[in-house]
Parts: C-alpha cells; sequence; structure tokens
DNA sequence: CCTTGTTGCGCACACTGTACGCACGGAAGA
DNA sequence: TCTTCCGTGCGTACAGTGTGCGCAACAAGG
C-alpha cells in the first residue's frame, strides 16, 4: 500500500490524508418518505422548535444539508409532516337516515385523537390553514363533506356545516395540546400538576377524563345545531 | 475641557477616540410598554418569524440587548403582545333573559375581528393555550363566563359552554388568519386571489362578506346547540 | 472504459437569541 | 461640591440556525 501521506505532491491538498477519509462505506439512500418519518419522530419527542435540520441530518446519519435534495426547505418538510399525520386518521364511511351524526361525531373524535397524539400540529394548523391542501387533508376533508351530504344538508350549506364542525374540534384540540404542552414542559405529569394546583379537585375525576368530557359537551351542542337544521 | 484623547494613557484603549465617541446626547429611556407596542407594530407588519430582538432594537433607536432589561427573552415579548392585544377587546355586559344570546355573539364577533387584525396571534394561540393568563385574557375570560352564567346555564355547565363557543371562534378565526395569511404573502388581494382561482366565483359575492355569512352561520348553530340547553 | 446524471456533504454566509461585563448618567449621601 | 452607587444601554462573543454553492463519489448506460 502506497504511503501517500509522505509523498510531497500531497502538500497540494494538505487537508485529507488517506486515512482520515471519510472512505463511505456504502452510500446510504436518502428518500422523502424516510426523512418525513424520522421528522415526525423528533417533532413528537422534542416539538417543533426543536426540528432542526441538522440535528434531523445526524439522526438519519447524514449531513444537514443533504436533506435539501429531497425537500426543499424547512417549511416544506413540516408541511409534508402534517400531511402524513393526516393519513393517520381512518374515516368512517358517509351513512345517512339516523347514522350520520354518529360517523360525524366518530370523524371529530378520531380528528381531536390525531391533535393530541402530536401536539406540534396545533400552532402548525393556525400557519397553513384548516384548507390544508395535502393529498391526506383532502382526503379527509371531502370524506367529512360526504357525510355531511349524506346527513341530507343542502348543497350549499354542508360547506358551512362541515366548516363549523372542524372549527370547533381544531379549535378546542389546538387548546388542549397547548395546555399539554406546557404540562410537558413542568415535568410532571397530568395528574400531578392538577393535584398542586388545586388540590381538593380529585372529586370530579381524572383530568384526561374531565377534558374528554367537555369535548364530548361541545360537540353534542355544535351536531344539536347543525341537527335542527335538518 | 480636558483633551483626554492626546493623553498616553488612551494607547491602552486603542479604539475609540474622543470625537468618535458615541457621545451619546441624552439616554433616551426605553420602557416594556414602548418595547410591546413597538413589537406588536412590527410583528402586524411583518409577521412573526420577522420579529428579531435586533431589528426591534434598531426601530426603538436601541442595542439589541438593551430590550433584555426590560423582557426576560423572545418568548416572553411575545406573550406580552398577546395579552396587549387582547386588551383591544370591548366587551358587552352580561346580560340576562333574551339579551344573552347578542352579548355572546358580539363578544365572539369582537374575537374574530381581535384575530383577524392580528393574524400572527392565532398559531401562537395554539402555543400557550386559550386559558391564556395574562390579566386582559383574564378579564375576557371571566367577562364571558358572566355572560353565560348570566344566561342562566348551571354553575357546572357555564365553563363547558363557554370553552365551546371560545373553541369555535378560535378554530374559525385561526383557519381564516392563515387564509388571508397565505394570501398576503402571495402579494394579491383577496379578491385576485379567489378571482384568479376560479374566474366565476364572482357570483356569490365578496370573498370577505362569503367569511362573515360562513362564520355567522357556524356560529348561529353553536348558540342554537347551548340555546337548547336552556 | 468513459460519460452522464444523481446525490451526499464540507464549507461559508448571513442571521438568530442571549450571557457577560463594561461604561455612562443621574441620584443619593457626605 | 465631591464621592459612591445603582440602573440601564450597549459592544462583544458564542453557539446555534437555515440554506446556497460546488466538489466528489457513486450507478447506470453507452
Amino acid at each position: 500500500m502506497r504511503y501517500r501521506g509522505r509523498m510531497p505532491d500531497d502538500a497540494a491538498k494538505p487537508i485529507t490524508s488517506v486515512w482520515t477519509r471519510p472512505h463511505r462505506p456504502q452510500r446510504e439512500q436518502l428518500s422523502r418518505e424516510q426523512i418525513v418519518a424520522a421528522a415526525i419522530e423528533l417533532l413528537d419527542a422534542e416539538g417543533v422548535e426543536a426540528l432542526s435540520m441538522r440535528k434531523l441530518g445526524t439522526r438519519l446519519g447524514a449531513g444537514a444539508t443533504s436533506l435539501y435534495r429531497h425537500v426543499a426547505n424547512r417549511d416544506e418538510l413540516i408541511q409534508l409532516a402534517v400531511d402524513d399525520v393526516y393519513g393517520e386518521l381512518k374515516l368512517p364511511a358517509a351513512a345517512g337516515r339516523g347514522k350520520w351524526r354518529a360517523a360525524v361525531a366518530r370523524t371529530a373524535t378520531e380528528l381531536r385523537a390525531m391533535v393530541l397524539r402530536h401536539p406540534w400540529i396545533a400552532p402548525e394548523l393556525g400557519q397553513v390553514g384548516l384548507v390544508h391542501v395535502g393529498p391526506n387533508a383532502v382526503r379527509m376533508s371531502t370524506g367529512l363533506l360526504a357525510q355531511f351530504e349524506a346527513a341530507g344538508f343542502p348543497t350549499g350549506e354542508k360547506d358551512q356545516a362541515a366548516g363549523t364542525l372542524m372549527a370547533y374540534v381544531i379549535g378546542i384540540a389546538t387548546a388542549e395540546a397547548a395546555y399539554l404542552s406546557l404540562i410537558a414542559r413542568s415535568g410532571k405529569t397530568e395528574r400531578e400538576w392538577v393535584a398542586d394546583l388545586d388540590p381538593d379537585s380529585g372529586k370530579a375525576g381524572h383530568p384526561e377524563q374531565i377534558r374528554e368530557k367537555d369535548f364530548r359537551y361541545g360537540l353534542d351542542r355544535v351536531l344539536d345545531g347543525l341537527a335542527a337544521r335538518l
């Protein structure tokens, strides 16, 4: 093996020696799906402001700027992550007659659960809008519209009805997500937090059940108001 | 006047000459209110990510780090700005009997208008929660609760009712704000945007009127659902 | 073997938030 | 009037950030 390190020629490129050369055993292929998946993992674990291209790159065993071959920039990456999360939703089939209400309620519950699973998504929805244009978001949006159409809402009104429901669900889920993030940053669990804040509030039940009940209350009121239009 | 610039001692501090010395004609006093006001101005004009301490400092004729004497950090500054904006709300007095619905609707309209005036606030509400703890936010929160109490909701339920209304209003205003920010970034007006996207949609009226109608529709549905509980 | 396109990555730039400590101006005390 | 002290503005510095640019290594195809 040639001892190139001592060759006089090497003075021209003094930085890299043959031995310290990266060597690059095999070039692992990066893909957009892989990047988005890792980004969601990191977002779930540490929140939106902890997502940096460098950190994500090293987590994927790659350099920071390599990601830019597959993703235009950080904002686009987050948009992709948002739409990917929308893909988790399982929508019930549209059903008319007495069944529409259960289907819509199920969709709303799914949506709330999605936001609570990925709390970082809430501020993002406020920046990009509920009319998110990714394929998964569109799928969910048209699915909800179909449910309202099957319920019997006239063509002009079903958009308004769906918008009303979406606004309520996103609004309350956003509030819950922010509240939970605040607690998470304090390092306590939700029950400890509530107990420390108001010691004799344990009588009303576990806080997560209370939140769920409050969500259900508002959902029923919104559905009552909508049902009265039929 | 002593000619300190020529003193041999001055070799120790070679950088500043007496003539280039800042001279600092008078020390303008910075105040927290002033800083928050300028921050809101900048946020309204350029959005949340354009707010940097350096930019804000120079806009106030001060150095970037001077702000830290009055404000703990950037996040706290934004929280202060949020609460300051809450202070713009004019709440109607709580009214019972047939009047509660108009009062609540007026509060909701004020809240939506506030978000539309300051679109940057929407993602912030998603991060800090609707249960914002600033004095102005608390004032508005208790005011709304009083309206529901005057309406005749029992003690346990008025919180849920107020939460439902808040969730709907914040949700839809957030969506609108995001949509308007998106348009604003494109440089067009809302009407141009809508016309370019769907040329024959002019028949339905001006887009801002449509948005207002949609907001009113959902608000009426929510209020219907709540009124049915009385 | 050579060419050609694709992709990872090192470097560099402009910019961020903010800790630290100095220096100045006014107020308070001697 | 002189000294001391404290509040506050600011310069400097550091560790980050997103991302444009160009090179280098590979895969495929001729």
